[in-house]
DNA sequence: AAATAATAGGATATAAATATCCATAAGTAA
DNA sequence: TTACTTATGGATATTTATATCCTATTATTT
């Protein structure tokens, strides 16, 4: 339901969050989110221009959050990447009754509202340590690395 | 947030649902629903693969529901075509620890749930006629014809 | 200044979704 | 049987999303 692109994100922003500290290389990233280095890049590009994260470059540098972990929704890393799209017209025909939708595309639209509902009540923080859970990205095959 | 294909199985559907009496052929179908023919074709048959519409070749064949309007949700409209997926395993790695999945993917998982509740909840029916609303496929742009 | 480490960006490759085309099969009517 | 209508299924084309590669740019360190 979410693109790869957006679950891309979402995983990487996972990972800033859960090292507010130190800048991250798109390498540290890639390797501990298991997303393929150049693709992740160009993710990591869109969310510099959306201005969640900052890009250094030369040695020492990298990727690092530009707000806490508990001011960023993940709607806002979504919607960098692959943003949700209201349904505003019909998407049949020239709308000729102005904003109304029909019942069917008002629904659909309904539906893409929960959908940005919920993710704007959920923030970065909680993402990673939810009460009783298991590790922020599941099995990171290689926790040591 | 659908897929195209999801878009033109609804859009079909909630055509036929509209006259329950007479078959209506592909075309007319895709004449009404500004879905391309050839396209509708291929989404049509897998509405027939899952049970929901029957087809009937030869002259005054054509496609029609199997159960009434009030019968059909549009999450099997949704699941026929281009099924919803629920994250049950993390898809970042082997899952080592079983069924439980990360906040992350859990947070999404729900997301989806609630898409699967919403779509569960309204029939073709109600996608025709919710009170105070415009005709059911928007502006259809010829409605003589 | 030179060497190194890192991101930025453009060009290209691959895969998947969307869309089309055509020949065939199946049904109806005369 | 013949002519006609309509869905079926296979092959192919087009577009978009995903992924890779390479060079240039920016920053740090010595």
């Amino acid at each position: 339901m979410l693109s790869q692109t957006a679950e891309y994100a979402l995983r990487a922003m996972a990972h800033l969050a859960s090292l507010p500290e130190e800048a991250q290389t798109a390498q540290q990233i890639a390797g501990q989110t298991l997303v393929p280095l150049p693709y992740l890049s160009k993710v990591l590009q869109l969310l510099g221009k959306a201005g969640l994260i900052s890009a250094q470059r030369g040695l020492h540098g990298g990727f690092r959050l530009l707000r806490l972990p508990t001011e960023i929704t993940i709607y806002e890393v979504v919607q960098a990447v692959d943003p949700l799209k209201r349904i505003t017209v019909c998407p049949l025909a020239i709308a000729t009754h102005g904003s109304n939708l029909c019942p069917l595309h008002r629904q659909l639209d309904n539906a893409v509202g929960q959908i940005e509902e919920s993710f704007r009540s959920v923030t970065l923080a909680e993402v990673l340590s939810e009460p009783g859970s298991n590790r922020p990205l599941c099995a990171t095959p290689n926790p040591a690395v």
